[in-house]
DNA sequence: TTGAAAGCGCTACCAA
DNA sequence: TTGGTAGCGCTTTCAA
């Protein structure tokens, strides 16, 4: 490959100052529309192939994008709808912003550490469930603008979540509304280890994770307010996949015939927990009735329909690209759920 | 905020050269050990934040960064199902190799130019149906690796498509052997600009984009064996979404009531006419069997599930980076479909 | 194993 | 409106 011909070159060959060639393509109007002619001829006529990337963005310091990391591990990000649903919002806002979007991927928390290290960016946005891990520290150390999204980190330049409390809230009440009594929560994994299956309330009570927290707050709120506690209910921990949440959903009703209420963390678990009442012969609603949270596009296809706390996920990842964005320091945004039913529950 | 620290004031508070410095990150190997724990020690007392990724992508000319470009409208790319499958797979060959994803995103043709041209990336996907536009022209001035996915890109280094005739052909005898004999093709966008409802063979015969031409040209030949002529066939121009296809499929069955086989270019589109079969109370398959390209996950979950060619679309996006990666050059990959027969189609 | 210095290609400043 | 030039922060070559 012949050597790239730079700005110099083409600065030489139009008869201006390298400078008077950066500004005809870097900023136009300071130039002559003559003189940025016999510029731009010049360029073409040695093949150059526009200002260098890197070089500018080493003088200006701007990286024109916006780093997303899931920590949680990348394949998972994009099996999880929610997690798309995040990323169309930050792909919405930067697009309108002329900003581009970087995926920050690894297999392992060793290597996403690299790739945050590596990664030509002006800002971060970090989703995930945790409050704490190196991967975040990695990103703080790189000092630069961090939003994080429905988790709390401390020293984040903002914070974008839902008022997951109240979610869970009103998903229980929508089913004590119904006439359910007998309930099982289907958590998502309180902390970073995987541990799968039946749970203390206090294993749950002391997650690591914000959302587990809040949204089982939530769910304890409103079924102490009819005399239900915690110790009556039944906890099952699962991985947001549908056909895990399914075998558990199975087992435990196994076990629990008597159980007439599923709270289900997300929609993708309270999917796979409709698809295995049905397979084992529980009616739902009449006989068993199932809440998720997210209002995912898949819960209008089961077999009934997923009733729902929906949330606005896309303008979740839309607020978060755009508080990354502009630099207003240390605010968090709470958005709100809304009660979504649908064939899964009813008053019975 | 302080003025930032440098990795020459690291060097000097070490009291080694800025070299050593520099290797003690990079190339811990090249340094001794107690040298290397004092300059670790120095940087930590300064608060040196690491290498400054932006100077060393200039110094090395490596981004470490994988661009994938959706020219097609970003809103969508992360819409459809099958371009999610496409960005898991690349995603898992990136994190593999320690590189980073970059989305190039825009909200139309002139903006994604400007940010092909802002990204710092060592190579380029690009996937769509179109042969040829300006953003595929810019992409080639910067010189660049381009891998194209999907479609044909002259002097691209490398292209990973599907074999699509025979998917095609494949899923129209398949239609055929379950005794239809009344076609409908419910066909992808033929070209760039916005068409949609019934064409002619004749439209879709000259369109731009390759997936469709080889998908149509698949079920000609197969149809042609029974005497079947493009022109006894309905065609229908869809987007690529399921409620459109709903939409149209609701206007063929009612106008061509005869229509007892319908081949769909997508999945997506194909879930659109089992819906709108089933509200007409059409029966699918005894009645009117249909059938898909793609195989993607909520084909399973239709009522009555989707009988589709699969691809492997994960596979196909991991390819495409693993060919982007390497600098095999002008390889042309094609991966072949399978038949998954579900409930959509049946002897009848 | 370490030091010295060149230079990646550009933009932004200041002076003309 | 244009020219000249410093310097963004680093890695790498070459020499010691």
């Amino acid at each position: 490959m012949a050597k790239r011909v730079k700005l110099l070159d083409v600065a030489k060959a139009a008869g201006v100052s390298q400078g008077t060639a950066s500004n005809a393509f870097g900023k136009p109007d300071l130039v002559r529309a003559e003189v940025r002619e016999r510029i731009f001829a010049a360029a073409k006529e040695l093949g150059y192939r526009g200002p260098h990337v890197m070089a500018r963005m080493l003088r200006t310091g701007k990286a024109g994008a916006l780093g997303v990391v899931f920590p949680d591990n990348l394949e998972y990000a994009f099996t999880d709808p929610v997690a798309i649903e995040l990323l169309r919002g930050i792909g919405r806002e930067c697009a309108q912003q002329g900003v581009n979007v970087m995926i920050i991927s690894a297999e392992n928390q060793q290597q996403a550490i690299a790739a945050v290290n590596n990664a030509a960016v002006d800002a971060f946005l970090v989703h995930c469930y945790s409050d704490n891990n190196d991967i975040i520290a990695a990103i703080q150390r790189r000092n630069q603008p961090l939003i994080s999204i429905d988790t709390d980190i401390e020293g984040a330049a903002g914070t974008v979540a839902l008022n997951d409390f109240a979610a869970g809230q009103n998903a229980a009440q929508h089913l004590l509304d119904c006439g359910a009594r007998k309930f099982a929560i289907l958590s998502l994994q309180a902390t970073e280890h995987d541990h799968f299956g039946p749970v203390t309330a206090g294993r749950l009570g002391a997650a690591s994770h914000r959302v587990v927290r809040e949204r089982l707050g939530g769910y304890y709120a409103a079924l102490k307010q009819v005399g239900i506690a915690p110790t009556d209910i039944v906890h099952v921990e699962c991985d947001n996949q549908s056909d895990h949440s399914a075998k558990m959903t199975a087992e435990l009703l196994a076990r629990h015939p008597e159980i007439d209420g599923i709270l289900a963390m997300s929609d993708v678990i309270a999917i796979g927990a409709i698809d295995a009442a049905r397979a084992v012969g529980r009616k739902v609603p009449d006989d068993l009735k199932v809440i998720g949270i997210d209002g995912i596009a898949a819960g209008e296809r089961t077999d009934p329909p997923l009733t729902t706390m929906y949330q606005d996920t896309v303008e979740k990842g839309r607020l978060a690209a755009e508080m990354a964005l502009s630099d207003g320091s240390g605010k968090t945004i709470t958005l709100e759920t809304s009660l979504l039913v649908r064939g899964s529950s009813k008053v019975s």
